[in-house]
DNA sequence: CGGTCCTTTGATACTAGTCAATTGTTGTGG
DNA sequence: CCACAACAATTGACTAGTATCAAAGGACCG
């Protein structure tokens, strides 16, 4: 199957990626050198390695992660289509934390080398990265102030709401669900819950029919309700730019 | 008194500080436009507000924090000379968390219109911003770590080798510690624990003779001691840009 | 000298973690 | 097609780490 073309790329037309002109199209084909697609459970990027590559999930779903010295993990945040990812060891020479894919993934593929050049040559498109790196900035902030000063339910809560709103935001919502094929597992480490704990606090917002995560789908029935558990106000999601 | 021109720049002299050339060093005071001096307490960007400038501390420290719909706070990160601030307001039009100044600031002020210009006209600089936004990403991820797997003691050590090590970069140490003008809730804020049992762990730490911090100044005898608890790799800090 | 703010300490309550066992699911080989 | 293994989800019992509550110093200021 050959790759696919950056003016047919499926992501970009959702409302939730600002528009692309043309030549913008055009630039980023050429910075893009391929594609990579992997298997369920391979590891994309690993901490520590200087991986030369920037990536743009176009399929599948993966974790952002690093494990501590005691072993543990911290999920940072979960990959959905549309994410960016590699920017840290583009710029910084290392990457400080690891990416593994959790279903099959598809990720467009550019190469490092030509970063500077894109900053040299297409201002616009590197205000877009810059613009990305923000956003990414503002999420891991709201992720602080979750594991911080929400309870486990209230965490719970507020990670499933995020979830299902990136979901939606790429299309990937249907017969009044999401895909969600991450273990309990996966979203203990990343609110900082144990596993039990965290199933039980599932379980509590199931019986409160607030949103049922079972086999691989995530359903919200109420998501106003939802939000309000998680102390969320629900507005619609900014627009952001896709590369 | 008259503001500080940029190539007198106390800051850019400093190890952690990529060099610059003298023609940055020029461009970057044309993008400066003047400098902002706030008393202790002032509030200095808003949530929600859409402040047209970008800042870089110049003196003095502050929190970025975040309040969430129950009252409680959630400090992102403490400002120190050198940090950056106004990004996402600068990108994202709109201000996600407040910053208030701790003690008495001054800042240099750009101009948030020109910051197109800066990319356009000055692609190192540009390249150099993105960079900052990668290595604050970084950092809150970090941040996240901590705050999801670390204990309370943990979390406690953590911060204290950090904010250590990041004042030491830009030169307040001196008599062997350096100057740390938060209260305790601040930095109970900061890592999601209670004033009572931050006051505990602090205490824990000074009878242990790992920390001391007291009358605004935090004192590190045995820093690799403190890391160790803190389950920090101890490396010599990344130089980093500074605008 | 009283008031205010921050720090410190003790006692108690509760959230979430750990341990352990059971159930359900999927895939494999006989 | 069934037995078994491997893994994920679920549940209950118990424990530990932190939060909360309350009160007492200390420091600073008008």
């Amino acid at each position: 199957m050959s790759s696919t073309a950056c003016r047919e790329c499926p992501l970009r037309k959702r409302a939730i990626f600002t528009p692309m002109s043309r030549e913008e199209i055009v630039f980023t084909q050429q910075f893009k050198t391929g594609e990579l697609v992997v298997d369920a459970g391979t590891t994309i990027l690993l901490e520590g390695s200087n991986s030369p590559q920037l990536y743009t999930v176009l399929k599948g779903m993966g974790t952002r992660y690093t494990t501590l010295e005691n072993g543990r993990r911290q999920v940072i945040n979960f990959l959905f289509p549309g994410d960016f990812a590699g920017l840290q060891a583009g710029l910084m020479g290392e990457m400080k934390h690891s990416i593994e894919a959790t279903t099959p993934m598809t990720l467009c593929v550019f190469r490092r080398t030509a970063l500077f050049q894109l900053y040299e040559l297409h201002p616009e498109r590197a205000y877009d990265l810059t613009w990305i790196a923000a956003v990414e900035e503002h999420f891991l902030g709201e992720t602080i102030a979750s594991l911080g000063q929400r309870s486990a339910a209230q965490r719970i809560a507020w990670a499933l709401v995020r979830i299902y709103e990136r979901l939606k935001a790429v299309g990937m919502e249907a017969h009044g669900s999401v895909p969600l094929p991450f273990k309990q597992q996966d979203l203990a480490d990343a609110l900082g819950l144990s596993l039990v704990h965290t199933n039980k606090m599932l379980k509590m917002l199931r019986d409160k029919n607030l949103a049922q995560w079972q086999n691989g789908r995530l359903k919200v029935s109420n998501l106003p309700a939802l939000a309000t558990v998680a102390m969320i106000d629900l507005a619609a999601p900014e627009p952001r730019p896709l590369i």
